[in-house]
DNA sequence: TTGAAAGCGCTAACAG
DNA sequence: CTGTTAGCGCTTTCAA
């Protein structure tokens, strides 16, 4: 592997005019440059960023921390982030925290021993107390984090209204929610409330069902799904996440439902999941691609001290199919 | 942010011997080490992966090239991934191809200036001449990218076999593969090659669809349903990877086909969407936890310059569900 | 058992 | 316009 020293020598000048050129610093006679970039080419020189990160302080890497790659919901958030902060120049260097044990403490010292630029905080977090003395700039993806951390996340207010004016459609009589915990602070949660609310004034007999912690795993939804179907006879209506929606659904016709005869479906999120298989899923989608971007718009200009992106909540769209 | 250098002169005793304390290495006292420790805490001090890995020249990085990570298949992979390396002391950088141009050709340049330990390459690739001269150890996923590159891939033949028998029983007439482009040399041909002669053995008439190359979006594996239905009225069966598995039992009521009845339908993968959703898939199921074990296993072997571990293929398994 | 010093490959004043 | 010099924070001989 050459070295800018390599570079410098074979051109005949000095490392830090290799450097200049490099970067397109400074004046630097045609010349000169063109016996540098020469150089270069007969090398195949590519310059270590490991070297100028250390001299320069900056690492142009986003720390993305998300509870799991695997779930459709940061899959494609994932891609999403991935492809907008290249786009800008920044690399993602992952953390994923379901399946490790003190997986939040260890990624923050990791942040700072890799130097990354910022952080994306996707992840559940119960002691947000951690991200408080950390220097570096922290954007929250849909959580609160602390009262200064920005927040990027979607109009959950909106979607709220969005489900329940779907169900109310059909007149529901009983529709049950499963939720996340609600020891975790989202602002997800709204939409959960307004839905709720929004039944209730229209006489809707509304109960909620708590799934636990963290919970990523299809035996959870599997769970929640089972356990919605025994506890509640006389359901008309559920209203969840992609998963846990998919899992009802699967369920339904087992336990006597037909969706959406009897039982009305619709799920939050709107992953790709609830567009494949047999019955496509009535959905209020988060639009990933815009809670992408500006995600990406933010965390740069936090980094870089330049002025923030206006970050209203990201409308959600109600996309009727075929369970509501 | 403390450096070594605070860290020392706060102990009293020179930086290389903080440096011993930090990696546990050569004799140092009692004493001073709980000197170093103690300055270290008051200090809050984490040492610079950044400035150590330019001095070791390692950075315990490994680069993960997957087309798509939305992709379930390589979301679940990912995951695993991530986990098996993280708990040998390696992080991944991921690299998406699919919606980038160039992004071979950026990514190994790339691999090179972050000075990457390793790579594992998930991606399709037509070029794989730019491997050669790589100076870095590759590590293919099932791919055949050069001679004297390792592969980690499922028994493709045994998953063939497998996914024929499955369709057997119901002595199907007709049956399409719908297949990816055939111009990328990957070991999971193997399987369609193998279902293909297995069924032509029993006299059972099997016609193939092709993809385009690099299809991963929900678009084309709609499209490609459709063409199928379209173009094939008699067909009794289909095999495919996952996704437009999917789509072709969603479609399929509408093109008036009933599931399993007159259309049986076995998937390749058998990721988690083939378990969601209103009617289960039967499919060939990887063992993505077993391939990414043996992948992390493989590269880190290779980086190390330690032994190998034996890299036969990894049986798949059938699981039946509602869909054949 | 510890410290001094050189070096990893680059950037950034600053002087000429 | 270009070269000299001094770091960035760590590891690693080599002496002492």
């Amino acid at each position: 592997m050459a070295s800018i020293k390599d570079v410098a020598k074979l051109a005949g000048v000095a490392a830090s005019t290799v450097s200049l050129v490099l970067n397109n610093k400074g004046y630097v006679s045609e010349t000169t440059r063109q016996k540098v970039r020469k150089a270069m080419d007969e090398l195949s020189y590519v310059p270590s960023d490991v070297a100028r990160n250390l001299s320069m302080n900056r690492t142009n890497t986003i720390g993305v921390v998300i509870p799991s790659i695997s779930h459709p919901f940061f899959g494609e958030l994932v891609q999403a982030l991935e492809i907008e902060l290249f786009s800008r120049n920044y690399k993602v260097m992952l953390c994923t925290t379901m399946a490790k044990k003190n997986a939040e403490i260890e990624f923050i010292e990791m942040l700072k021993r890799k130097n990354m630029d910022g952080i994306i905080m996707g992840a559940h977090t119960m002691d947000t107390s951690i991200y408080n003395n950390l220097n570096r700039p922290v954007l929250a993806f849909d959580r609160y984090i602390g009262d200064d951390i920005p927040i990027v996340c979607s109009d959950h207010a909106l979607g709220g209204l969005q489900a329940a004016q779907a169900m109310l459609k059909h007149n529901p009589k009983h529709v049950v929610q499963i939720i996340g915990a609600q020891n975790v602070a989202t602002p997800a949660q709204t939409y959960h409330e307004v839905f709720q609310q929004e039944l209730a004034n229209h006489g809707v007999k509304v109960d909620n069902y708590e799934m636990e912690w963290n919970a990523f795993t299809m035996k959870q939804f599997d769970d929640a799904a089972r356990h919605v179907f025994e506890l509640y006879k006389d359901i008309d209506g559920i209203f969840t996440t992609d998963m846990p929606a998919l899992r009802c659904l699967g369920l339904a016709a087992s336990c006597g439902y037909s969706v959406p005869e009897t039982l009305k479906i619709v799920s939050y999120d709107g992953t790709v999941v609830t567009e494949t298989g047999a019955v496509p899923i009535t959905t209020i989608r988060q639009q990933l691609d815009k809670l992408a971007e500006l995600s990406a718009e933010a965390i740069v200009a936090m980094v870089n001290g330049t002025e923030m992106p206006d970050l209203t909540p990201v409308p959600t769209k109600l996309i009727s199919r075929k369970t509501c």
